[in-house]
DNA sequence: GGATAGTAGAGAGTGTCGCTATCCATTCAG
DNA sequence: CTGAATGGATAGCGACACTCTCTACTATCC
């Protein structure tokens, strides 16, 4: 197919498509004439995974060329692939760590035989799981802490599901992608279903009729 | 104090503390003389509340300013409340929502009983959720509508913990401020672990050494 | 074969967002 | 008395994600 094509079965402008093939998020189609090229369903699924991971995920360009490189990477592990990838996904946020905090998480992590991580600074998410922490102390809300076992409990049972998610449904060859997408809309969705179930408790303990819909 | 002091404390630049004061997100101080006003501890409690909402959040300026009028409103019941903020701190997503999608959550509903919750548009939250589906649908991971019932599985011990934090730890003034800290600042740590869990996981099942560093 | 529409590629322009810089008259601190 | 800080207002900036414009083609329908 060509551009035209692409973008009415994609639904993004002609344009965008122009400018993601520039920005590399979307490899060059095969060019059949100097000024006509052909694209096939491995650009349209792709194109597709990219405004996933822009609407859905609120990935910035930069990030999503982070972890489109690294879902193509085929000589590395696929445990450091997944490490790429979260490295990609998770922006580490603007705020300075408190030093209290950041003893918080690491006795989180002693609490749960992860002793080995002494620098948090080093990957995003530890990073991102400290600065929660640092802006819950600066607003007043220190003893937020003491959700991260709780919290961990029930994310046992979502990493769970997630895990025979991708057992189940992926092909070896597409297990990063699958990762990809299943976290990002999976953090979208645990993130509504959190918000309704909030809506449900305060109706339940508040009163107020019909929960939130 | 000045504005000069509200900034150290803060670690706000000065010229940001007037811009906040200009798009009303910061209540003005009190003037003593035609350029000298004083700001107290409410006003650095708000301003740190505010960066706390851009910085962990990730909210707009708009959103900011949506979440602190529900907050400050006083003429209006706590689960009224509850939704405008939850309004405000759930954007919804561009994406165009797939019937099938729409099908899935009114299926999910009426599954736990919620049924009364027939329009998906009517919330942002709802929204978001079936945004969320359809993303995964047109990159071709239709399945996630199974982890619905073991995501809401583990999110209601999480949303559990929430309510008791909340009950425990603020006074009935301040229950609105802390659900909109926890949600927000809860995502993010949600998201953290989550991501801490799967590189485990992945550990565990894939091999590749130490998880996530 | 000629009009019309579509295309590749590339640079410049657009709109929004969240600040940041500059200016002024005034006023406070040393 | 003097220099730094302040309130208030307006203009500017840099990043971002497109979007427009242009040129030189090519494909296709009549």
């Amino acid at each position: 197919m060509r551009v035209g094509e692409l973008s009415k079965r994609s639904g993004v402008a002609v344009p965008t498509i122009k400018y993601y093939l520039r920005e590399g998020l979307l490899p060059a189609g095969v060019l059949t004439s100097p000024n006509q090229a052909h694209y096939d369903d491995e650009h349209l699924r792709r194109l597709r995974l990219v405004r996933a991971l822009i609407d859905v995920g609120g990935l910035s360009i930069a990030s999503v060329r982070e972890v489109l490189s690294a879902i193509d990477t085929r000589d590395d592990s696929l445990h450091n692939k997944l490490g790429a990838v979260q490295e990609a996904i998770s922006q580490p946020g603007a705020v300075e760590l408190d030093p209290q905090a950041v003893a918080d998480v690491q006795a989180f992590f002693a609490r749960h035989g992860q002793s080995e991580c002494v620098d948090v600074t080093e990957s995003n998410v530890t990073h991102m799981l400290a600065a929660a922490l640092s802006s819950a102390r600066s607003v007043g809300h220190d003893q937020i802490r003491d959700l991260l076992d709780p919290y961990l409990e029930g994310l046992k049972i979502i990493a769970q599901a997630d895990l025979e998610y991708v057992v189940r449904h992926t092909s070896p060859d597409d297990v990063i992608e699958a990762m990809v997408v299943g976290t990002l809309i999976g953090d979208t969705v645990i993130k509504a279903l959190r918000r309704l179930a909030h809506a449900q408790v305060s109706s339940e303990v508040i009163g107020g009729g019909a929960a939130q819909g």
